[in-house]
DNA sequence: TTCTAATTTACTTTTATATTGACATCAGCG
DNA sequence: CGCTGATGTCAATATAAAAGTAAATTAGAA
């Protein structure tokens, strides 16, 4: 690994800023804002960070890009963007938009080097009819958002603009088929128009309770 | 709570509006109604939302569906570190070797609101074993440390100090079983010198490759 | 001097905002 | 069934703002 140089003072103050920044508030400031914070000027802050990433504290992608990698001291890329939180939907329906606080069942800290794509989000299950592929009441299912979906993949359907489920997506030539995992239940036919695709669940998160939960 | 990305004036005013129109009028604008009342056209209005999803400030439902769910306005941190990292375990051997990096297959973040306790560890689960709770092979095991356990529990552990393994743990007047959860599978019998106890399976996480392969 | 840190100024790139026009979709109505 | 009006979506484009880059320069310190 690529020795790294001793920092000056307004170097290894800089770096410490940068840290919080990233760490803590989550966001990566511009060279203007930092500039602003630090009572320089923008390309000060470029030099800076130029400086730094030639002494191997840190690794910049891309020529106009603005992400920015923090090394640990080891070389490897630490996480400065290592984790994530996504809501967790309490119920989904169509009809009346529901408010924010009503629907706000709580976030959920994911890892993105496990999840990626856009807009996740997560869903309590309910009911055990996922069974045979792993899916226990009480799971958090993540999903990412989509509007159609795939034969075989597993998804969150809203039904009949009621109910939301997770269940295997088939697209037959005349219906749409919904199976569940789990040989106690039977696969359920709709109507194209019944089945609203929410999103194809991605993940599987149990916590404890889920565990416990599980009789010997 | 993590910060979203911050918004820019013109969208957080867009926002703020259309809080105002939700939550007062009880009643979601048209495009063209919203772009009337802010003066701009409704393909604008459309590119905002389309902005402020992408932020995580909103969602919206069906492909043609005009419905709204706004996330957690009110932007409320709550806590400290939400999240935390844990190592991933490679191989289990003799003893707790969790202290160094000798045996590290990386890192997981995971919701401490989830998972309590101190010196958690994760394992990649190896085999079909546990398939009838839920636990499939992939998965990566969240593990709180144990040497001991009590009957019913799942646990971690090491069977003649070669093999790591997840099972149920039950200790009988002379042995100590081992006993899977999937009818393929016999429970197994052990000396209580053959089995070392490493720790108690506390959660479940599994990721988009767990899922991609369960078969229909 | 040479090196470091900073500034000013002028660029290039990216992102945000906005426009227009054409095209689906849906609900209601005859 | 097709018509109609209101709606949401998409593509192409334009403009402005914000962000990153580069060059020339200055001042101070080793």
């Amino acid at each position: 690994m690529a020795k790294r140089s001793p920092l000056t003072d307004k170097q290894r103050h800089f770096l410490t800023y940068l840290e919080r920044e990233i760490r803590q508030e989550d966001h990566i400031p511009s060279l203007r804002q930092a500039a602003a914070q630090m009572g320089v000027s923008h390309t000060a802050v470029a030099q800076m960070l130029k400086a730094l990433e030639d002494k191997g504290y840190l690794r910049r992608e891309g020529r106009y890009s603005r992400t920015i990698h923090l090394l640990n001291p080891t070389g490897e890329t630490a996480g400065p963007q290592r984790w994530r939180e996504i809501p967790v939907i309490g119920q989904i329906t169509a009809g009346l938009p529901m408010y924010a606080q009503e629907e706000w069942d709580g976030a959920l800290v994911i890892d993105r080097n496990l999840y990626h794509g856009e807009n996740l989000f997560a869903l309590r299950v309910r009911g055990d009819s996922m069974k045979d592929v792993g899916i226990l009441s009480g799971d958090l299912a993540v999903c990412e958002p989509r509007q159609y979906a795939g034969n075989g993949e597993i998804v969150v359907a809203l039904i009949r603009n009621e109910e939301a489920t997770v269940k295997r997506f088939f697209l037959r030539p005349d219906h749409i088929e919904l199976k569940p995992e789990n040989e106690a239940y039977e696969p359920t036919r709709y109507g194209f128009s019944e089945v609203l695709i929410q999103g194809k669940v991605i993940g599987i998160q149990r916590g404890p309770e889920g565990i416990a939960h599980t009789k010997p």
